[in-house]
DNA sequence: CTGATTTCTTAAGATACCTTAATTATTGGG
DNA sequence: CCCAATAATTAAGGTATCTTAAGAAATCAG
């Protein structure tokens, strides 16, 4: 797993063994079933999470009850309630493992700490950031302008075997279109 | 001007007298009329762009060659077409002020350069960053899970004078919606 | 101030997508 | 392997939003 990380790292910074050593040695694994939860809301986020294996499902409840899913989380994608985290607020969503899933985590704090501790991190992930934000925001600019048959069609694109690995229930909560209509959509191809 | 951003990043990092004259020495003001381009679809966007008063628009023209608009800039806020920024590609959207508009601008090795000299820069561009992907994140969130009349009444809050400021038919197309349908959803409140 | 241009409104018919409810198909635990 | 639970489909009728087209209102340049 540390060498999952060595390469998802020198993708944006080139690092040194010896720092990436340093760096892991601080990072929490932790596994979770299918179906378990890595975050409910009420608690705060207090950890980036990264998916090291696995499968997520960020979600939360609207006033008529309904599951209305946010993320996905696949492999080398951070996953946390970046809200929660932030602002150190209780967090209003779930995060769920639709997979045995297996993050690294650290704290906020330990973070802050390996900023000063090994200064190359902040530009990492100042850099892991500013991709972040690139991709979510061109993935919602686009969005907001395609219709659902697009938005399904381009979540296949990204994610291709998500068909096979989400209920379909899932998939439309997540483009926000009901099953019904989803249904509908891939019956005519 | 200068000091305008000492204000914007204490905000998000102490600084002192010092560090901020040295980056503001870097910063390029430039001034433009109302209508005027500040970026233009081929070129690529080679600088962060903040925008110190006025306002702007980004957008691109579709297949059919209509304007859609994906964003608008209001003072304190980073306004860059982030994609053709990070990837240093020619950019497909137009930035066009729509008052007479002053920005500070600093290209990406200049800026570069200077996380170098000044590391608690690269903080706080991280920081900034992170707040930025937490502001835009939040908002298309919940964009997709609003209704026109909902998403109107969302924007009419973050940015109260709007509609004095910019055309409807440009809200409407920023909300993703037609003219006409947004005529009518102001027409019974 | 005035005509030209741009912006906004109105209304009728069309379409994308939703709601409800019932039926069928699939999956997982014992 | 089977039953219970979960997931997916189908269809009918409804609503939100679009399209088109025309006219009214507002703004801008000279």
């Amino acid at each position: 797993m540390k060498e999952q990380i060595r390469h998802y790292f020198n993708r944006y910074v080139p690092f040194e063994e010896k720092e990436v050593d340093h760096f892991y040695s601080h990072l929490v694994s932790k596994s979770f079933k299918k179906h378990a939860y890595l975050l409910r809301p009420g608690q705060v986020c207090t950890s980036k999470i990264f998916i090291a294996k696995g499968l997520t499902r960020s979600f939360y409840i609207d006033d008529k009850g309904n599951e209305k899913i946010l993320q996905f989380g696949i492999e080398n994608w951070w996953i946390s309630d970046t809200e929660s985290f932030i602002k150190r607020i209780p967090s209003k969503q779930f995060i769920q493992a639709l997979e045995d899933t297996t993050i690294l985590m650290i704290t906020r704090e330990k973070l802050e700490e390996l900023y000063v501790a090994i200064p190359k991190l902040e530009r990492l992930f100042r850099i892991i950031t500013e991709h972040t934000l690139m991709a979510i925001q061109r993935k919602y600019e686009f969005y907001m302008k395609m219709s659902s048959k697009e938005r399904y069609e381009s979540l296949i694109k990204g994610i291709p075997d998500i068909t096979q690995r989400v209920p379909q229930y899932m998939i439309a909560s997540y483009l926000e279109i009901t099953p019904e209509y989803l249904s509908a959509l891939r019956k005519n191809d």
